[in-house]
DNA sequence: TGATATCTTGATAATGATTCTCAAGTTCAA
DNA sequence: TTGAACTTGAGAATCATTATCAAGATATCA
């Protein structure tokens, strides 16, 4: 169900970390790598639920705070207050272009704009660590 | 306390709109223009309350809700799920640059970024409304 | 292969920011 | 001045996310 890559890219960060495997973590890694991306925690337990019935919440939340930890999950903080998740093993950063019509989400990314907050973040004497740039639209469907 | 511009801004406003005028409306909106930048809800309630003993929470959350549709006043969602308010009327639109170590705000804009962004909305298609960019990092103070 | 120390889990309670509810108080156009 | 419509404050409700903790799983080492 899931590469050998992902698969041993948890355990690897599990090992460093002196942390333990677990069926569970794995279900939550294959829903993140498999499923719709930019899901929130709810549709991730949701789905989760389907492969490993009696799952709980709190193991939805612990996992995906590790799987961000580990590289293997980038966390969106949305403007409604949600938090959604996308697998990002391996993955190149982009941002997001979202309609506030439909919430249809478009991945993005400019290079030029990337250089340029790289200067910004010098100029003021910033350590870059990262960011996180949305544009709101309306998209060409809802134009109509 | 108050510029005759931003009163009347507001009265205009809620004149537009069908609302009233009254004096917890103004004092929220002397915080809003006169205190810190990037306050919080609880911040400005607390500021107001000084101005005006017993206005409750309500009525804040409602007037910064207000005062945004008004275009006095810019909600910042802030990553950890707090929102922040600033003065917004007849400012320009800005960035932000924040310490992930002490939480300084540094409000930066760079013209070639937003040109840029707009570009990204009309290659995609988007009717461009809004963005939000954040940049995060260690500044120099706490770099050490 | 066990014993065991440590980590993980699920249920549930707690948290904390924000929103809702509603009776009582204000505003303002007529 | 009057009254319909809007506001307010107190407290309850919401809702995503965290914390708690006893019971269960994992991995290491003898
Ligand atoms: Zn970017
Ligand atoms: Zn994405
Ligand atoms: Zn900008
Ligand atoms: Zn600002």
């Amino acid at each position: 169900m899931l590469d050998e890559k992902d698969k041993s890219a948890l355990h690897d960060f599990l090992l460093r970390e002196g942390l333990k495997f677990s069926a569970q973590r794995l279900k939550v890694l294959e829903v993140v790598r498999r499923g719709a991306r930019h899901l929130t925690a709810g549709e991730i337990y949701k789905h989760t639920q389907a492969k490993y019935p009696g799952i709980g919440y709190a193991t939805i939340y612990r996992t995906l705070r590790l799987l961000c930890q580990a590289g293997l999950c980038v966390e969106l903080k949305c403007e409604d207050g949600v938090c959604r998740y996308e697998y990002a093993g391996g993955a190149v950063h982009h941002d997001h272009l979202i309609c506030t019509k439909c919430g249809r989400i478009v991945e993005v990314v400019d290079p030029e704009i990337e250089r340029l907050q790289e200067r910004l973040f010098k100029v003021n004497g910033f350590l870059p660590q990262r960011h996180r740039m949305e544009l709101y639209g309306i998209c060409n469907r809802c134009k109509k």
